[in-house]
DNA sequence: ATAACATCGTTACATATGTAACGCTGTATT
DNA sequence: AATACAGCGTTACATATGTAACGATGTTAT
């Protein structure tokens, strides 16, 4: 098994185990490549290319075993121990985002979360305790923080994001209408509302 | 110029033109495509075959001049006239979307937003009127919406996404984190903050 | 026990997307 | 006015991504 997946082939195998956590909710065993295939709105094809990236095997004729793909999957996506994440921006945005990700993923769970505004420092908000941005350092080091959500305006998200690379950031995901520029080795993954918004507007208006 | 553009491409212009209104707002008349490749995070070579695709001629040792740029991707990108944009799901996540998008882009304006606790109803959130999930049908008429942001939750999106299909939605920008099921002639874009936070702790992990 | 069948794993192919090379053009300089 | 040069537009190439075809495999029913 590869250790390492191409961007759209994670992003796959993340939304076949959601998927997948439905399923079993559902108490649904097995499942065939054909329905996973349907249900993520992708070929059957694809879904066994991407099982081989996992290294799960199925078995033919009864499909895959839900329980234990989600497993296989949660072997090669996830970190061996749950991992910390931290958010910056404590705005609409960012609190709609600690809202959102509460109690979703176990083992990527938002523990920290700054704003520069002082007044936000102590409180708890959707189970997660704010600091001052000056604190950064200190909690990104007591928690091992690797992952961050930036949800600070534009004009203040390069500046964030150079504090969060020297504190040990690996991974942003990164909610700012603005390209940071970040060392090679450092990912970031942008979510950009806008273009998304147009994208469904252009691709509406020409079918 | 084509009238239909890719995906990707598409994803590319509407960074371009973010890009471009930043420099205008800086007095910066034009700009070589070396430095627009550069703050857009591509290559020099993409920024000119993208032009390609606007229909756009820069002039060479002066390159694009910046406001006629805008206007051409704009003529490229966006309808003849404002577009109205509807939002449903007036959640912690809704209302920071409709924040977010309060005067941002003029010409795509999110001008109702619906909900199915009545009480929201009449409300005004961020210069946004809020209706009921019924009135959904009569709004759409009287405002001629296609563009539509779902901020439910999973379990009442698909629902949702089939009245706002009958109501005239084309293009869908869905938060939810559920692969809708639409006619082929609908266009879904998927946001999915699940997926994004897992691609940045992958690839933060591995680089 | 054996044969038929449905589904899997894999390889080979097709398409989409991005990168680079190259000649062209218009400006600026002497 | 002629020449040098920087940057553009375009074409050709390379890589990445997705699709489909095909043989292998295990289950089920006779």
């Amino acid at each position: 098994m590869p250790l390492l997946a191409s961007d759209r082939t994670v992003g796959r195998l993340s939304l076949y185990r959601r998927l997948l956590s439905h399923l079993l909710q559902e108490k649904v065993r097995s499942v065939f490549s054909h329905r996973l295939a349907e249900a993520a709105g992708v070929t059957a094809a694809q879904v066994r290319r991407d099982m081989m990236v996992v290294g799960y095997n199925g078995i033919p004729t009864k499909g895959y075993d839900v329980e234990s793909l989600i497993e296989s999957i949660g072997q090669f996506l996830d970190a061996p121990d749950p991992e910390a994440v931290a958010l910056v921006g404590v705005g609409n945005l960012g609190r709609a985002i600690l809202s959102y990700f509460d109690g979703r993923r176990p083992n990527l769970k938002i523990v920290a979360a700054f704003d520069n505004d002082p007044s936000k420092a102590g409180q708890v908000i959707s189970g997660c305790r704010c600091y001052a941005v000056r604190q950064i350092p200190e909690v990104f080091a007591e928690n091992e923080i690797a992952t961050v959500i930036i949800t600070v305006p534009a004009d203040q998200a390069q500046e964030v994001c150079d504090l969060l690379v020297d504190a040990g950031a690996k991974g942003i995901l990164n909610f700012a209408p603005v390209g940071l520029r970040v060392p090679a080795y450092i990912h970031v993954e942008n979510v950009d509302m806008t273009t998304s918004l147009e994208k469904a507007a252009y691709f509406g208006r020409r079918p």
